[in-house]
DNA sequence: TGCCAGGCAAGCC
DNA sequence: GGCTTGCATGGC
């Protein structure tokens, strides 16, 4: 199979990019390698870490393909060591999450995937965000391949979920999110999905792009801001969802989201939607320990 | 078995 | 303008 590799990788960890709840339609494999699909490429990546910088290992793509395409997707070009340091040089506390996330990266997704699917994950659990994104992309989107065996499908196109009624989804299983879904694919429709894409562009700034698909029925603040970090390149945006209120909460004893957005600006500055991931990370990650391990504190006391 | 999740919109004051 | 409530669904 077609494969690419590549040497000499530093801050980077798959399990840290794609179980950081930025995207959905990556699953890792036994062997620790990850598969997934973005636009109409489907690829495996698996990663062997050493102290030099570890080497990253595409299958199924060409080097015309890495350098077209995966290399900006991966955000490979950007120095996370460089903003992990300013972050910790900023602020004391944030250490303890950097380390715990010390691999992550904001993958570059497309913006039209990323509107939907975070419409979908608004009160929603991870696991079951992603069975709704792949219900939605077996029952209208397009056969894209077959990797391994599995067979992949794109993402529906704007214009394809435009024309459904909520009925025409109940298999997907998306609850009272099917209206917003069908409502905001018929407002880029109507708009030109162009004008979706322009938000992404350097000169247009945070509050204009957050102005616009807030516009959007079913995004509020939330996930506007996931939108944006995750699709749009506005590193300054940070989401707060109920984990980040938990961590917020842990480790600088801050309540309302007010409170929390303001401190991350004040902060962490440009670079505060990666300190956000760190943290995500960081809380998720303590949580699942906690849950898995009956003898730690907080729950010996129950 | 309930509780809760990468929240939002609508209705209240 | 801030606060409360209803919402579909299923993983844990």
């Amino acid at each position: 199979m077609r494969q690419v590799s590549i040497e000499g990788i530093r801050d980077f960890d798959l399990d840290h990019i794609f179980d950081c709840g930025q995207a959905f339609r990556w699953n890792r494999r036994p062997d620790g390698s990850y598969a997934g699909i973005a636009g109409r490429r489907i690829a495996n990546l698996r990663f062997d870490p050493c102290q030099q910088g570890g080497r990253l290992i595409l299958s199924n793509v060409t080097d015309e393909d890495f350098n077209g395409f995966w290399k900006d997707y991966l955000d490979l070009g950007r120095d996370y060591g460089a903003i992990k340091k300013e972050l910790a040089a900023k602020d004391p506390v944030i250490g303890r999450a950097i380390g715990a996330g010390q691999g992550i990266r904001l993958l570059r997704q497309d913006k039209w995937e990323t509107l939907i699917s975070f419409i979908l994950s608004q009160n929603n659990h991870i696991p079951r965000i992603k069975k709704c994104i792949e219900a939605l992309c077996c029952q209208f989107g397009e056969k894209a391949g077959q990797l391994d065996g599995e067979v992949y499908y794109t993402f529906p196109a704007p214009e394809t979920l435009a024309c459904l009624e909520p009925e025409d989804l109940v298999e997907c299983r998306l609850g009272y999110r099917a209206k917003y879904l069908i409502g905001t694919a018929r407002k880029v429709a109507a708009d030109g999905l162009e004008r979706l894409e322009t938000m992404g562009a350097p000169d247009v700034s945070a509050a204009e792009a957050f102005e616009y698909v807030t516009s959007f029925p079913g995004v509020g603040p939330k996930v506007a801001n996931c939108i944006l970090l995750f699709s749009m390149g506005k590193y300054d945006c940070f989401p707060v969802d109920v984990w980040m209120k938990k961590v917020m909460n842990d480790l600088y004893g801050l309540e309302s989201v007010k409170e929390i957005s303001d401190f991350a600006g004040r902060t962490y500055g440009s670079y505060g939607g990666i300190a956000q991931q760190y943290l995500f990370y960081y809380v998720r990650q303590i949580s699942r320990r906690q849950s898995a391990d009956p003898l730690t504190l907080e729950n010996r006391r129950k």
